[in-house]
DNA sequence: CCAGGCAGCCAC
DNA sequence: AAACGTGGCTGCCTGG
């Protein structure tokens, strides 16, 4: 038995590392033991890296631990010690573990214990935090990870485990990403930092249940979350098929494109197209100002550089947000290559190499499911940022697909924000509007404008009702908008004295958060932090949080009613689902059905869509979206096949 | 050489 | 009085 002495919060704690046949029998006595007493264990894992599919990945240790004793399975050595892990993990009735979704899936694919095993008997330190405080360090908030939570509630003097590894890692020519794969599993330090991770994740666990008891947050939204987080584990363990043919032709197509804009702006002088200040000398040698249609100086940025994002350089290049010509000036070339360029790049790295690069053996990509992410408890997807996929345009869409026979389904809630806005507030003219089925830009609009409304009109009305979400104000809805100032502040004053409940929402939420310690609680009764210089977001606060619970319920109802097994991927206000393709519409109402709901005395509509094989077709918008998509494959597979065949040889 | 901050851009 | 919210990911750039 190698032993490893570590005083944690003034106490003296061991980690043991069980080695000989008698050491494994001391390690069975101590889980006899510990699961007759019925105390939480702490748990984790120690693996080759995150991404858990990927073919080469492998399961290092297993440690299991209290306040005091920590044991550290090196399950890798042998069979026997997976064995050893694999009785501990059923035998043990309660787990505590930091970050579960990452440990139940590491245990679920390479322990062979299934996540419907471990979720029952989980509490997730991650979950007790978020729910205390769901900001990061930057924000303000005691952050969500084991080390900066540990140094705060449980020792100021704990090591940051993962850290300290890296500068072992570093020793033996490795780095962050690199080194968890090759660090000898019986490297002490290695071996230390294993175990302190379960003894800290044992001490966490009370002082939070303790906060949490003192905040008054109430269990049923513990359980809650880590229902959630499990029905998006499920989803994680899933996946998503990808036509790696596709995507490889497309990642060709996009650098291509790249390499072909980057060329052109080469040719006046700009190296680095992501480096604003070339591409910002570069047009300023040209001749350009750089200032805005309207304005009278060029934008900066925060830190007083010359602005040059998209929407300065799309100005250049005579192009509206949807890239089309108009007519205005002569297309400043370099402005519209830096802006091609940069695009296919980005889409080409973040999303076609990232899809390919995490796929496992079976060609499907396993995005990280993040159930309970945001201050305000948004979800997160990452590896790839499934979230963020360009919605204007299908060609990235297009790589991923639904399993061989079935159809992709999306169901959406239509207007969930205004809607959830309506509701808290309440707004009575709102919710009668949405109750009787009208479109509510429009509605808002007759009021503001009257019934002979325009288009522009409109589009103002649709503005401040996003304006009021977001808590943006006049400037913000005169930029969007275009409209004159003195329209936008005449619009504004009517919608406040329409809406007067949103307003009054607004003030009091506010003041609430003022009287209270700035903090507001959602219906749920999930603590929201305020910031004390914007306590204005607060309105937003209530309402992303409000509308992400309700999309969390729908995951629950839909687990609850044996949908479960079609759901692919949370998108905020949407569920991206599979089912047979003979049954998809009827699959796709079922899950409307289910996921509408009514939100205090609000209706929350869903729209069901059917679309075809790939996630792309919902986007295909007009019948030569199809064809090019046929054209597209008959050019580009081809010569993908004949580009990955030169890299080989 | 690596890690982390900044600027910019993708989504809802 | 007015106040655009939440994320992830990239390349560039700087500091160690």
């Amino acid at each position: 038995m190698r032993l490893y002495p570590y005083r944690v919060a003034g106490e003296e704690t061991m980690t043991r590392v069980p080695e000989t046949p008698e050491d494994f029998d001391e390690f069975r006595r101590w889980v006899s033991g510990v699961s007759a007493s019925g105390q939480p264990i702490g748990l984790d894992t120690e693996t080759t890296g995150l991404d858990i599919f990927s073919p080469n990945y492998r399961l290092r240790t297993v440690q299991f631990g209290t306040a005091r004793d920590a044991w550290v399975l090196q399950t890798e050595k042998a069979r026997s010690t997976l064995d050893h892990a694999r009785r501990a993990l059923r035998t043990i009735p309660r787990f505590l573990i930091h970050n579960a979704a990452f440990d139940w899936l590491v245990l679920d694919r390479h322990a062979g214990v299934p996540l419907e095993e471990l979720y029952p008997k989980t509490i997730d330190t991650r979950l007790l935090a978020h729910l205390h405080d769901g900001r990061l360090e930057a924000e303000g908030g005691t952050g969500l990870g084991l080390k900066p939570l540990s140094a705060l509630f449980v020792d100021p003097e704990a090591p940051d485990t993962a850290k300290g590894l890296y500068a072992e890692f570093r020793k033996i020519g490795k780095t962050k990403e690199t080194g968890w794969a090759a660090i000898d599993v019986d490297n002490p330090l290695f071996l230390q930092y294993a175990g302190l991770d379960v003894l800290l994740v044992s001490r966490l666990a009370p002082v939070l249940h303790g906060l949490l008891r003192k905040f008054d947050i109430p269990w049923r939204l513990v359980e809650f979350e880590h229902r959630v987080s499990s029905i998006c584990s499920k989803m994680e363990r899933k996946g998503m098929r990808l036509d790696v043919d596709y995507t490889r032709a497309l990642a060709v197509r996009l650098a291509k494109e790249s390499e072909r804009f980057a060329g052109v702006a080469h040719r006046y002088g700009v190296v680095s197209l992501n480096s604003t200040t070339q591409v910002a000398d570069a047009l300023i040698g040209m001749g350009e100002t750089l200032i805005m249609p309207g304005k009278s100086a060029p934008e900066r940025t925060p830190s007083g550089k010359l602005k040059v994002d998209k929407a300065v350089l799309l100005a250049l290049a005579d192009l509206d947000g949807k890239w089309q010509r108009v007519g205005a000036r002569t297309p400043n070339p370099l402005a519209d290559a830096v802006i091609r360029s940069k695009r296919a790049g980005k889409w080409k790295t973040a999303y076609a190499d990232n899809m390919l690069s995490g796929r496992d053996a079976d060609d499907r990509i396993h995005p990280k499911i993040n159930s309970l992410q945001a201050r305000t408890g948004r979800m997160s997807i990452t590896n790839p940022a499934l979230q963020t996929l360009p919605s204007g345009d299908w060609t990235i869409r297009r790589a991923m697909l639904a399993d061989e026979g079935k159809r992709i389904i999306s169901v959406d809630y239509a207007a969930v924000e205004m809607r959830v806005l309506a509701a808290l507030a309440p707004e009575p003219r709102m919710i009668e509007a949405i109750t009787a089925g009208r479109d509510l830009h429009d509605f808002t609009a007759s009021l503001v404008f009257g019934p002979n409304f325009t288009k522009d009109d409109r589009k103002v009305a649709k503005a401040i009702g996003f304006g009021k979400v977001y808590g943006g104000g006049a400037t913000t809805i005169q930029r969007q908008t275009g409209a004159p100032m003195e329209a936008v502040q005449a619009a504004l004053a009517a919608y406040n004295r329409v809406y007067r409940g949103v307003t009054r929402f607004a003030r009091q939420l506010q003041s609430e958060g003022r009287v209270n310690g700035y903090v507001v609680r959602t219906p749920s009764g999930r603590r929201l932090p305020l910031d004390r210089d914007r306590v204005y977001a607060a309105t937003n606060y209530m309402v992303q949080s409000s509308a992400r619970d309700v999309l969390c319920q729908a995951l629950v109802d839909l687990d609850e009613r044996g949908l479960g097994d079609a759901l692919l991927l949370p998108v905020h206000d949407e569920v991206v689902a599979q089912a047979d393709a003979r049954e998809a519409p009827e699959v796709a109402r079922e899950i409307a059905e289910v996921m509408a709901m009514d939100f205090f005395g609000v209706p929350l509509a869903t729209d069901p869509e059917v679309g075809g094989q790939s996630w792309g077709s919902l986007y295909m918008k007009k019948a030569s979206d199809l064809r090019e998509q046929d054209s597209f494959y008959a050019a580009n597979v081809a010569e993908a096949e004949r580009v990955s065949m030169d890299r080989a040889a």
